[in-house]
DNA sequence: CGTATAATGTTGAACCTTCAACTAATTATC
DNA sequence: GATAATTAGTTGAAGGTTCAACATTATACG
């Protein structure tokens, strides 16, 4: 085979192995603090917290999915442990049949309320005092800026292989 | 309580919305491209060129976790699927008796040959043409200082925790 | 209206990862 | 050199995620 793949140099390569330790670590590092001051994942904590910030801390199950970058399944396994644990509860929404509205109970507010502390405490550690507001920022755009990649199709072979 | 918890602020909470979005979504973005084109995901990729870039396609198997950051546990489960599919094999290192050995099979390397160049290709468009190399090169670096301190011991609350 | 299509969620099975327990070999220590 | 402690790796069970199939309700459109 004629090799014409654009192969990464030794610079892009070291790049992109530090995204990608990046990307394998700081979940793990998330998930071990989270497991310890409160007994769930960051995933669960993610549920927990966007529910918290939302109107009499009620959401659709599918506009919570998308806060969390979760897939709907997923959510609906993790919202019936949840529900299962008293920290949500759902309920069928009024105004469109089709959906359900997961809210945070009480013991979910009290229980988030523990976890939130050493979350914020390990955020602000391992990324603002890592870097300084000013890098932190800078690292807050790019991310942003390959976000947008990622959604805007998967990369340009997926879009064609998906336009076939 | 009385609440003297440093909250992020509202600039700060985007950059962490960014990043984590991008923690979550990266993987998707790279399992989906792998599974298409070379029926494996990114962890198994990233065992198999890690043994292909080895002397002799082998690595002993508690290095190859290191390279790839995983758990040697998941490595072995990994390992075990992989030498199923014929695309690896192990024996034991004649050296140090605990060790075991992995080695890229031939099949290993068209698999991985395979799936390569559309690899190359995401990365290529998700990293190096959205931010352009000086950029990618600026996260890289972020995110190297980000991982530094993740390794430091996963945060001040964890090491004191520890030395309890 | 009535049917076709799309959107919202849930479920169970298959699959993967983690966790704890275990075996086996090596190194440290006395 | 025998025993203890450490290191390397595997395993099975428990727990979490994905995938495909399904049920249900809403919307489009003829």
């Amino acid at each position: 085979m004629s090799d014409d793949t654009p192969w990464l140099n030794e610079s892009e390569m070291e790049t992109w192995l530090a995204l990608i330790g990046l990307v394998s670590k700081l979940p793990i590092a998330l998930d071990e603090q989270l497991r310890r001051d409160g007994e769930m994942s960051h995933f669960e904590y993610g549920v927990l917290a966007s529910l918290e910030l939302a109107e009499d801390h009620t959401r659709r199950m599918s506009d919570l999915a998308a806060l969390v970058n979760g897939s709907l399944s997923r959510l609906s396994h993790v919202a019936r442990r949840l529900e299962e644990a008293g920290l949500i509860e759902r309920f069928p929404c009024p105004t469109d049949g089709r959906a359900t509205l997961a809210r945070l109970t009480d013991e979910g507010v009290h229980r988030l309320t523990k976890a939130a502390p050493g979350h914020v405490a390990l955020v602000r550690e391992l990324i603002f005092e890592a870097l300084g507001e000013e890098d932190a920022h800078r690292l807050g755009r790019l991310s942003r800026r390959v976000l947008e990649r990622i959604e805007d199709g998967g990369g340009e072979s997926a879009r064609i292989f998906r336009r076939l």
